[in-house]
DNA sequence: GAATTCTTATTTGTATGCAAGTTTGTATTT
DNA sequence: AAATACAAACTTGCATACAAATAAGAATTC
């Protein structure tokens, strides 16, 4: 009953290709030929293309004229205006929910966020996930789908630097209050307190990567194969 | 000295397809192949092929699976969505410009738009031109390159109800007013204010499309048609 | 006559072949 | 020894060939 995706090597390939960037096993400037992932993966270069064109329309990959693929080094200014846009569009989201009447649809979030302390999540991995979900759901509550195709792009994009934010630790219980008083504050429709939280949480969180440095990078490698080969292991 | 783009013959054919799309030479519903195109085109089917996945990334199009391409059928909210996040990052973009210090980078605007009345353009597809200029240098002038983007691919895919806009030429004038009083009030820093008349600008924007009916559409589609006959025969 | 099944033609997904242009390594020259 | 010129190997962009799945139509059955 689940439609098949529309070209699905494509699609595996795009998958494959977007982990190993983002396992830091294809390093920032890293260059490769679409021959040597076709050979690599199997596949013939067709699908390989498609995937890496999407890619590079992603702003992940840059291909030259007859000159090979590479991947595009970090930018964190640009990373710094995903994380303006991103409060953006969470702040309206935070107040359109507050204009809401009736029951508002965050009963997930109550779930995961409102719980004592010792049902906390510790994995940084998880962690990761369950932020995302968290703004996501937001967003998505808010009704406005263009909106939450944007944030999900977004979201998509720095993906790759929030997951270093949760490496410290301080910052996953930091994350889990500033959470669950956002939430309480929308559940009671505080509007302005909302939104005000909400902009020094996310604030928080590029400041947090605005510190990390291609040294801090490089240790996250290791923590990150380490966190793989843990996660396959089992 | 400019650059070769990627790939030039997909490119070109995506250009042309949009073009297709936008001028009503393909209707919503119309279904073609990929043999088709790469026949009319003179192209084979990988640049075709290429085009197509991009332009149904954007929403233009959908593929099914070996049974040929179709042109994606308007929804109506999905554009009042998009006239939202409009608003959001326009009124976003006022904001930061009224904070800025020194002078703000809107010198072209103003030669554009504070001018007497006799010197106003009345062609409609250069004022929808006009108008979405206006509206994207602001956003450019805040500075976000990331909401730039978002912008940019937003007024591409509101464009092909906005050009019906200006097809009433009372909607020209008030452009005009409207456009020269929010420059005049970022131009004094007059910031709530320069928001609230530039949402219910776009606001008064969005109102006029929901009028459109699909009747509307093929009128327009004759008007469209004309004014590119006239257009290319001069 | 209507519904159903089977066959055939169509359509996309994938693989491969070819050509134009770039890069890289080597040989030659100064 | 360094720099330059040249050639061979690579690399992508585009075209074409093939395969798998779907859709449409004809034949058949009830």
């Amino acid at each position: 009953m689940a439609q098949q995706p529309a070209n699905p090597l494509a699609e595996q390939v795009y998958i494959r290709i977007k982990d190993e960037i983002f396992d830091f096993h294809l390093l920032p400037g890293d260059r490769f030929t679409e021959t040597d992932l076709s050979l690599r993966l199997g596949v013939s270069r067709t699908p390989v293309r498609d995937a890496l064109y999407r890619l590079r329309r992603e702003g992940y990959l840059e291909v030259g004229y007859r000159s090979g693929w590479s991947v595009v080094p970090f930018d964190f200014e640009r990373f710094d205006e995903l994380y303006d846009l991103r409060i953006m569009l969470e702040e309206t989201a935070v107040e359109r929910l507050c204009q809401v009447e009736g029951e508002q649809p965050l009963a997930g979030l109550k779930a995961v966020w409102l719980v004592a302390e010792d049902q906390r999540e510790t994995d940084s991995h998880k962690m990761a996930a369950l932020d995302e979900a968290f703004h996501c759901t937001l967003v998505e509550a808010a009704g406005n789908r263009e909106m939450l195709r944007v944030h999900r792009e977004l979201t998509e994009k720095i993906r790759i630097i929030r997951r270093l934010d949760f490496l410290k630790d301080n910052r996953i219980s930091a994350t889990y209050d500033e959470h669950a008083k956002i939430l309480r504050l929308i559940l009671r429709r505080k509007s302005t307190e909302a939104a005000i939280l909400l902009r020094s949480h996310i604030t928080q969180s590029k400041n947090e990567v605005r510190k990390i440095t291609l040294h801090m990078l490089h240790e996250a490698r290791g923590a990150m194969q380490r966190g793989s080969e843990m996660a396959s292991a089992r």
